[in-house]
DNA sequence: ATCATAAATGCGAATTATTCGCAATTAGAA
DNA sequence: TTCTAATTGCGAATAATTCGCATTTATGAT
């Protein structure tokens, strides 16, 4: 099956299709990790508004169409997900790669916790990366 | 062995004991759960500055001895690390519970990051809790 | 114990990320 | 096409966190 569009990802979804949403959606695809909003506006050439684009990312976020984590920088980072997964992050120098390790949850949370289900997870690594250490 | 004082616990990281640094550990002690700055300095009688109290946590997370998260609300929260676990927040209302649902980072660095060794590592999972879910 | 010094603190002000209120616009159902 | 609820844009407001700098303090050496 080839990739749907953006504006195919908001309607499967339930949203209406707005171009801000599209041009939010785009932004993210396109950008394949972790963009803060203000990012993301640049990204956007400061054709949307700061404040829709937050309101955006809220609604992104809430259908599980973009994962929302931080990285002990006081900012909110937003990523598309198109397949899960996490990051690890140098203390040292900021940088961050992404990572398969992960967690099941799903499987798991009957087991150790009280949540009947858990919708989502924020997962990530710090360390110092190998160009820091030497 | 009986549990160290927060003092203890400075020096044994190789910290300066100020009484600032063991009111605001001997805090999160006792508050048993992820606390914000903020909250942080009531418990304190606004005896401590804010600017020092968030000096000071910074100091605390870099040594492992508090941990540092945040719960998708825009501050960080900080708990006091005694045994490592994480949390299930409800989307709905914003409980929070611990849970014992972990993964072993160390273990698993080699194969999945390109890192030598991981710090520390924030997990936190989120849901609907049974009360909302009814 | 006293001293010297680097580290920690307190204060006020500055930043910066994020949200709010409201009027104007727009997508999608009828 | 029309109607209506949802979304947007704008400006201003909040709230969390940090900064600069003068003052104080903990600790190691004398």
């Amino acid at each position: 099956m080839k990739k749907a569009t953006p504006g195919e990802l908001l309607r499967q979804h339930g949203l209406k299709v707005t171009s801000t949403r599209k041009d939010v959606l785009d932004a993210l695809i396109m950008a394949r990790k972790p963009i803060a909003a203000e990012a993301l506006q640049d990204a956007l050439g400061k054709n949307a508004d700061i404040a829709t684009i937050y309101r955006t990312l809220q609604t992104l976020v809430s259908k599980g169409l973009v994962y929302q984590t931080n990285f002990r920088d006081r900012k909110a980072h937003y990523e598309y997900q198109e397949k899960h997964h996490h990051h690890v992050v140098c203390t040292e120098c900021g940088t961050r790669e992404e990572t398969k390790l992960c967690i099941d949850a799903k499987k798991l949370a009957r087991t150790f916790t009280n949540f009947r289900t858990l919708d989502s997870h924020v997962l990530e690594f710090f360390g110092v990366c190998n160009k820091c250490t030497t």
